[in-house]
DNA sequence: GCTCAATTATGACGCGCGTCATATTTCAAC
DNA sequence: GTTGAAATATGACGCGCGTCATAATTGAGC
């Protein structure tokens, strides 16, 4: 497998956003960051930065909802939540608490680039459904497992949402305190509520 | 009440960090946003952005911090609850989903300014401290109100750390999907969560 | 080994930023 | 009214940014 050029600049940039933010990465950081050349940029990324951002959220994205659609298929709901709870937990500490959710970067700290007037306002609402694209994308997988083991449509979503919301914010929050405690809090209540809700189905 | 010059700065950073994030906030956008003088900023901010930052996250803080306090003592949990999630619900429907919480925006968005070396490091450091007391806050408020309602500590502790952190998160989705569906979706779940655990005890 | 397109190198550009120095205005206290 | 500190006005500064134009280099296909 190679790694090209292009593909080091968008795993750099996702890095990046994850760690500072969407306004705090620049382009030269990236380079920086990724040790690849800089006039590389306007020939991979043509549209500029906001290019690279948008390849690098949808790059997030698909290595986040990958392998939790594969944990929730091979080992059902709870082993799905441990398995996404884990792979946080292990860019915290692989990080020491400086890395988080790039996508959640990116629906926090809004990028503003470009000319005003409805440029940037368009270019904004792009990002922004991206963002919610991917939000969406980690949601529906948790809610298919969910209503394959028995729970009903409307209960399965309103859970899936809790699941993925709660976890962003005790990231950002684990973050803050560079501590994975309050993932170790969370995880275990939602563990809790998941399985009280399967269980009330069968039993 | 007299609004002076130097709180409505504070207000307004708050704001606008909390639509665009920390670093797309410049110090002429807070002027203009406010109607504030801009040679007023060294003024009443010696020490600059990071100064002013960290008064608008204690500022947000304790705008949160406050009335639920006075929520949970006056309604109890669910009550306090139900009024956490209908001021985020406002903050956000008010301001056609642009606005969001400050304190996240500080732990996602990390200020970038002043010197590198370790002047910068610690500059992030007193920022994200800040913005973890801050959360920390809100979650010994819920805390305290769970318990104070008959769980047990570290059962309290657990679902207060969920409580704000799902609420977190889920204010951020709703700001990229431009709706409130996750916010009823949670708040309902979240209810439950917490009646389940309240009726445990005393059933 | 030549060709030609893909890729990389380099330096420049205009802009907005945070900050600061200095001048001016405001306005309560006497 | 005068005074003096608090508050505001104004313009400049150096810096890093995203972008672009142009030149040099690479490397696969013939």
């Amino acid at each position: 497998m190679t790694t090209t050029t292009r593909d080091k600049m968008i795993a750099g940039a996702a890095d990046l956003m994850s760690r500072r933010g969407v306004n705090a990465t620049s382009m030269r950081d990236i380079v920086r960051h990724t040790a690849t050349p800089r006039g590389s940029i306007s020939h991979h990324f043509p549209e500029g930065k906001r290019q690279l951002i948008t390849e690098a959220v949808t790059f997030a994205g698909k290595q986040v909802s990958i392998p939790l659609e594969k944990a929730m298929n091979e080992r059902g709901v709870i082993g799905g939540l441990r398995a996404f709870v884990a792979s946080w937990r292990r860019r915290l500490e692989a990080t020491g608490f400086e890395a988080g959710c790039p996508v959640l970067a990116v629906a926090v700290d809004r990028y503003v680039g470009e000319a005003s007037d409805k440029d940037d306002e368009t270019a904004q609402q792009h990002l922004l459904h991206l963002a919610d694209g991917v939000f969406a994308d980690w949601r529906q997988i948790m809610r298919a497992a969910l209503q394959r083991e028995g729970l009903a449509a409307e209960r399965a979503e309103r859970l899936a949402t809790l699941v993925v919301a709660s976890i962003e914010g005790t990231v950002a929050m684990c973050r803050a305190s560079r501590s994975a405690d309050a993932l170790d809090q969370v995880q275990e209540e939602l563990e809790t509520i998941l399985s009280d809700a399967l269980a009330r189905t069968t039993g």
